[in-house]
DNA sequence: TTTCCTTGTTCATGATCGTAAACGATTCTC
DNA sequence: GAGAATCGTTTACGATCATGAACAAGGAAA
């Protein structure tokens, strides 16, 4: 009779857990080994399929790591979504700095405004985590090849992308045309 | 064997419950009955004698009510020292601004410095709850009673106060000189 | 291709949680 | 004082967690 409240679910810890996860590049077994629980555990939790003890909880976001407080302060929410469509976009200014509001806003943010213009051929490259931060942009012309983690996308002009620098990432240019893009990262790295 | 790192106390979570159920003035049994567990699970968690589950923790706190990420962020310990010597505190510029460090320094904080003068008499009278925000100052001269809560303080020059402002304060002059208060809130409401 | 490694998922079992119920200790009212 | 509330604590038992092991799928190197 403990069903009425009892699910798992609601609390969106497997959705937290896992984009916290992938953000630190860990896979569940990594993760597992950090935090002394098992890959079972994880997977069932971020599944949703559990409902573990804050002490369970707490030593797999030791692994990450992340503070409880941390955790549950933080939104996966629908923003979720990296990719935005270019009729997805809040109509903005036209103005450079209107770049500041693709992805949800959030706390202020000191972002650096970069014009990128890939030649054709260009390409970053495989590897290249760490940038601890975030970035965004817009393309303006051309075709460009994202990858982000798992997910792979080409954008055209109009189109948007928004993620955490820290997970995998590599832009491809495509196409015959050059690729010119609008971008911003934070913090202000470059 | 799965003994080595598995204290239910090192997280503190009945230290902190304890103390937020008796701030809102609910019995174990009171509070039982609008979180819809029994009275057994909060009294086996506040003696930190069992590990509850996340799901639990969280009817819990809806009991009360608090949110996870306030739980969590709720220090109860050492840093739950709302007051401040004069000789406790950092040395900074004498700047202005040097306010902003006063308490343990968190993420960027937004804030507001307020310049307060209370004339002889001046009280902000019983109840002001409902803040939503932290707020800190410090005095410079003349003295003041703090109410915050159940702690109840007289400030003299160089001491300095911080406390979250969603607990029930009172500010009260002292004496016969004016009292002159910069104090920061945060979020800027003011 | 074959082999090997890693990925995330699922299942049976022991450990633990959360409950229902009883307990002693106050503190009231009568 | 008796009785009845309430308080917080503790115990036996069913429900659930967390585990260890096996599983299929996908990539990388040979």
């Amino acid at each position: 009779m403990n069903k009425e409240n009892s699910e798992p679910g609601d609390l969106r810890l497997g959705a937290r857990l896992r984009i916290l996860r992938e953000r630190a590049g860990l896979s569940q077994r990594a993760l597992a080994r950090r935090a002394n629980v098992t890959n079972a555990t994880i997977s069932l939790v971020e599944a949703e399929k559990m409902n573990p003890s804050v002490g369970a909880l707490r030593r797999i976001l030791d692994g990450i790591p992340v503070s409880l407080s941390e955790f549950f302060a933080f939104e996966p929410e629908p923003e979720q979504v990296i990719f935005y469509q270019a009729d997805e976009l809040p109509e903005l200014g036209k103005g450079k700095l209107s770049l500041r509001r693709v992805g949800h806003s959030q706390f202020g943010r000191a972002m650096t405004i970069l014009h990128e213009r890939y030649e054709p051929g260009a390409d970053t490259g495989r590897v290249m985590y760490q940038h601890e931060g975030e970035e965004g942009g817009v393309v303006i012309s051309g075709r460009i090849e994202i990858t982000v983690g798992e997910e792979r996308r080409i954008l055209g002009p109009g189109d948007a992308y928004y993620f955490d620098s820290r997970r995998r990432h590599r832009f491809r240019q495509v196409g015959t045309e050059p690729c010119v893009i609008v971008s911003a990262c934070t913090p202000p790295t470059f």
